[in-house]
RNA sequence: GGGGUGGUAGUUAAGUCGGUUAUAACGCCGGCCUGUCACGCCGGAGGCCGCGGGUUCGAGUCCCGUCCACCCCGCCA
C-alpha cells in the first residue's frame, strides 16, 4: 500500500482526464461509487470531488490492449482485477494505469466520458461499512439520518459543489473587498452581555464566579469602534450566534459578511456591495449580473410601498401579483354591508382605531382567471395558510360576467356600489378570483405575504425552491426607526439605537416618533433577505433626543452602551454598514433548499446536532469550578 | 410558547372498513457473466410498524401520552 502513496504519487484527479490524455498513465485515487462485474472485465466508477472516471479491470488487456504490456506486468494486472472482485461501494482505493479512448462506448453523461483508465495495478487504502443510504445526489432521504452520518452526507457531489461554490464565494468577497480598501480584522466572540435582541448564548466565566459571557450576535458595536479608532473601512466573514428558534433559512450559528465604511452615505454602501454581488455572482456561478442590471445598481423600494404593495419587508419580485389595499374603499363606503367590515369602519369613526396608523386593514389579491385555479386548488391554497397563528379564513369571490359575486361568503351582505368599487380598485376581470383578508395589520400582511408566493408558485411564476433562473435582487430602506409597543405604549428601537433617521423627519423625533424614517436598508433576493444595515448616528445631540424617545435615561444608556458613547464623543467619524448572510447568499445562490444544504455541520431546528450528541451534560465537577447549580 | 406534516426492512415508499404469513423498489449477501455505465440474469437474507399505555377476540391501522425530524406563526434589530 505503501507504494502508492510513498512511490506513486495522484497525478490527477477523477474529474481531470480527457481525450486528450489518451496514452497517459495515470495514478487514480478515489472512492468506489459503482462497479459493474462482468466476470472477466469489471468496471468501476471512482469518485472524488472533481467527478468520476470509469475504470477498467481486464484480465485480458494483453490481447486487446497490445501496448499497455510495456507498462505493467500480467502480474499485476490478474491481482488488481482479483482485488475488483471484492471491491464494494465506498471503499477507498488507488489505482495506475493507462488512460484509453472509450471508443464507440463514449459515455455523454460525464465530462470524463471520452476515456477510461485501464488499470495495471491497484491498491485497497481502506474498506468500508455498506453505507445506511446510497452516496448520491437523487435519493432522498430522511434528514434525522443524513444529520447523523453529515460525513457521508457530504460525499454527495451536489453538497461538494455547494461547499466548493461557498469557497468561492469567500474568495470573491476577500479579494473584492480588499480591492476596494477593506481591511479584515477579527472581532471577539467572548462578549458582553447585552439586553435586547436576540436572545444570546451565554458561556460561563470561570475567573470571574457567577458572572457570563456571551457570544457575540453580530460584531456590530466592535465594527463601529473600529471605525472610531481610523481604520476606515472594514470587513470580516464573521459567525455569528443566535440562541433563537430555527428556521428553513436560520440557523443558531450562523455566518455573515460584516462591512463598515467610514465618511460613507447610503449610496456609496450600496454600490459597494452591489460590486460584491456582481463579483461574487462571476466567480462563484459564471454569471455576469450586468446582463440583468446594466447600470450595475439594484432597484430601491421604500419600506411603506413593499409592506402596502406586498405585505412584505422582503418582498419577492420575480413576479407581480400586488396587493390591493381597500382600507380607504372600505371606510368610505362604511364597510358596505360586509358585518366584519363595517365593525372596523365603526372603530375608525369612533377614533377606537387611529386613522393615520391603520393598525386595522382590509386587502385583496387577484388570482387572474388565466391561472385557472380549480375549487379544490383554491381550498388548498386556503389550507396551507392555516398554519398561521391567528387565520380564520380566507374569503374570496369570483366575478362573474355581470361583475356580480359567486362562490363567497361575502357575496350576499356587501352593497352594489362597494362591491364594484373593489372591482375597479383591483382591476378585476371575468373569471377572477378575489382573495380577501382583513384585521390587524400585521397579521393581515403576513397571510396575505405568504398567499401571494403561494399563488405564484401554483401558477408556475416561480418554483417551488430555488431561483428558476431568476434574480431579482432589490433594496427596501428608510423603514420607522421606531416600534411602538401597542401594550406599554412605549417606542423600541426598530432596528437599534444607533441608526441615523432621515434628515427630514428629525423635527418629528418628539411630536410623532412613530413616522420618523431612518437610513436603514435590506438587500433582497428572490423573497429572501440577504442583508441589512444602517447609516450610523454619529451626532451626540440627535443621540441623547433618540434615547428620549426610547426612555433610556442617562444611567440606563451608559450601563448598556458607556463605552460605545465614550468612543463616539472621541472624534467619530461618520459611519455606516452593512452585514451579508453569507449562509443565506450560498443558499440562493447555489439553489440549496435549505440553510442546512450550505453549512458544512449544521444543527437541527431543536439547536442540536445529531452527529455528536452536542449539547450533552456536563459532570457536577464541572459545574461546581464554574459555581453553577442546575434546577429541575 | 403555538399550529401543521412525517416516523413501517439498510434506504425510499405502499399497506383499503381493525382480520389470516406486513408488500414493492433500490441496497445488501451468494452464484453466473468481457463492454457495462442506475449493467444484466438466478437465488437468498433482512421487521420491536419511533417509544409507552389503552380499547378490542384481534391494532401497522382506532384512542391517549411521549420522543425525534422537518415546515410555519411567535421570536430572530
Amino acid at each position: 500500500m505503501s507504494r502508492f502513496i510513498d512511490e506513486l504519487k495522484r497525478t490527477h484527479r477523477c474529474g481531470d482526464l480527457r481525450a486528450a490524455n489518451e496514452g497517459n498513465v495515470v495514478v487514480l485515487f478515489g472512492w468506489v461509487a459503482s462497479r459493474r462485474d462482468h466476470g472477466g472485465c469489471v468496471f468501476v466508477d471512482l469518485r472524488d470531488r472533481t467527478g468520476i472516471t470509469q475504470i477498467v479491470f481486464d484480465r485480458d488487456y494483453a490481447a486487446k490492449h497490445p501496448g499497455a504490456a510495456q507498462h505493467g506486468s500480467a502480474e499485476e494486472v490478474a491481482a488488481a482485477h482479483k482485488l475488483a472482485e471484492q471491491m464494494r461501494g465506498e471503499w477507498v482505493i488507488g489505482v495506475r494505469g493507462l488512460v484509453l479512448s472509450r471508443g464507440s462506448n463514449k459515455n455523454p453523461k460525464i465530462p470524463t466520458g471520452e476515456i477510461e483508465v485501464l488499470v495495471l495495478e491497484a491498491t485497497v487504502f481502506n474498506k468500508a461499512e455498506t453505507p445506511p443510504f446510497e452516496i448520491s445526489d437523487d435519493v432522498e432521504t430522511r434528514e434525522e439520518i443524513r444529520l447523523e452520518k453529515r460525513y457521508l452526507d457530504l460525499r454527495r457531489p451536489a453538497l461538494q459543489r455547494t461547499l466548493i461554490q461557498r469557497h468561492h464565494i469567500n474568495l470573491a468577497t476577500r479579494n473584492y473587498l480588499s480591492s476596494q480598501g477593506c481591511l479584515e480584522l477579527e472581532t471577539p466572540y467572548l462578549v458582553k452581555y447585552t439586553p435586547g435582541g436576540a436572545r444570546n448564548f451565554l458561556v460561563p466565566a470561570r475567573m470571574a464566579q457567577g458572572k457570563f459571557f456571551a457570544l457575540a450576535e453580530s460584531p456590530q458595536l466592535y465594527k463601529q469602534l473600529l471605525m472610531v479608532s481610523g481604520f476606515d473601512r472594514y470587513f470580516q466573514i464573521v459567525k455569528c450566534f443566535r440562541d433563537e428558534d430555527s428556521r428553513l433559512d436560520r440557523q443558531p450559528e450562523f455566518t455573515q459578511i460584516d462591512i463598515e465604511l467610514s465618511f460613507t452615505n447610503q449610496s456609496e454602501i450600496f454600490r459597494l456591495i452591489e460590486g460584491l454581488i456582481f463579483a461574487i455572482w462571476k466567480q462563484a456561478l459564471g454569471v455576469d449580473l450586468k446582463e440583468l442590471f446594466p447600470s450595475g445598481q439594484f432597484p430601491e423600494m421604500p419600506y411603506a410601498e413593499a409592506m402596502t404593495k406586498y405585505g412584505s419587508d422582503k418582498p419577492d419580485l420575480r413576479f407581480d401579483l400586488p396587493h390591493v389595499d381597500l382600507t380607504d374603499l372600505v371606510l368610505e363606503h362604511g364597510g358596505g354591508g360586509v358585518p366584519f367590515w363595517v365593525e372596523i369602519a365603526d372603530k375608525y369613526k369612533s377614533g377606537a382605531l387611529r386613522a393615520d396608523m391603520r393598525p386595522e386593514i382590509v386587502k385583496a389579491i387577484v388570482i387572474p382567471a388565466a391561472a385557472n385555479l380549480s375549487r379544490p386548488q383554491l381550498e388548498d391554497l386556503e389550507k396551507g395558510l392555516r398554519e398561521i397563528k391567528g387565520f380564520r379564513g380566507l374569503p374570496r369571490a369570483k366575478l362573474a360576467e355581470d361583475g356580480s359575486w359567486t362562490q363567497s361568503p361575502l357575496a350576499k351582505s356587501i352593497t352594489p356600489e362597494l362591491r364594484a368599487a373593489i372591482n375597479q380598485a383591483c382591476g378585476a376581470k371575468p373569471g377572477d378570483v378575489v382573495c380577501f383578508q382583513f384585521g390587524k395589520e400585521s397579521l393581515v400582511h403576513t397571510v396575505m405575504a405568504r398567499l401571494r408566493s403561494d399563488v405564484a408558485k401554483r401558477m408556475g411564476l416561480i418554483p417551488e425552491y430555488g431561483h428558476g433562473g431568476k434574480w431579482s435582487f432589490l433594496w427596501v430602506v428608510n423603514p420607522p426607526l421606531f416600534e411602538l409597543d401597542e401594550e406599554t405604549g412605549t417606542f423600541s428601537p426598530a432596528h437599534h439605537a444607533f441608526t441615523r433617521p432621515v434628515d427630514e423627519h428629525l423635527p418629528l423625533l418628539e411630536s410623532d416618533p412613530a413616522r420618523v424614517n431612518c437610513y436603514r436598508y435590506d438587500v433582497v433576493l428572490n423573497g429572501f433577505e440577504i442583508g441589512g444595515g444602517s447609516v450610523r448616528l454619529h451626532d451626540p445631540e440627535v443621540q441623547q433626543r433618540v434615547f428620549n424617545v426610547l426612555g433610556i435615561r442617562d444611567q440606563d444608556a451608559r450601563d448598556k452602551f458607556g463605552f460605545l458613547l465614550d468612543a463616539l464623543k472621541s472624534g467619530a467619524p461618520p459611519h455606516g454598514g452593512i452585514a451579508l448572510g453569507m449562509d443565506r447568499l450560498t443558499m440562493l445562490l447555489s439553489g440549496a433548499q435549505t440553510l442546512r444544504d450550505v453549512i458544512p455541520f449544521p444543527k437541527t431546528n431543536q439547536a442540536t446536532d445529531l452527529m455528536t450528541g452536542a449539547p450533552v451534560e456536563v459532570d457536577a465537577s464541572q459545574l461546581a469550578e464554574l459555581r453553577i447549580k442546575t434546577i429541575t
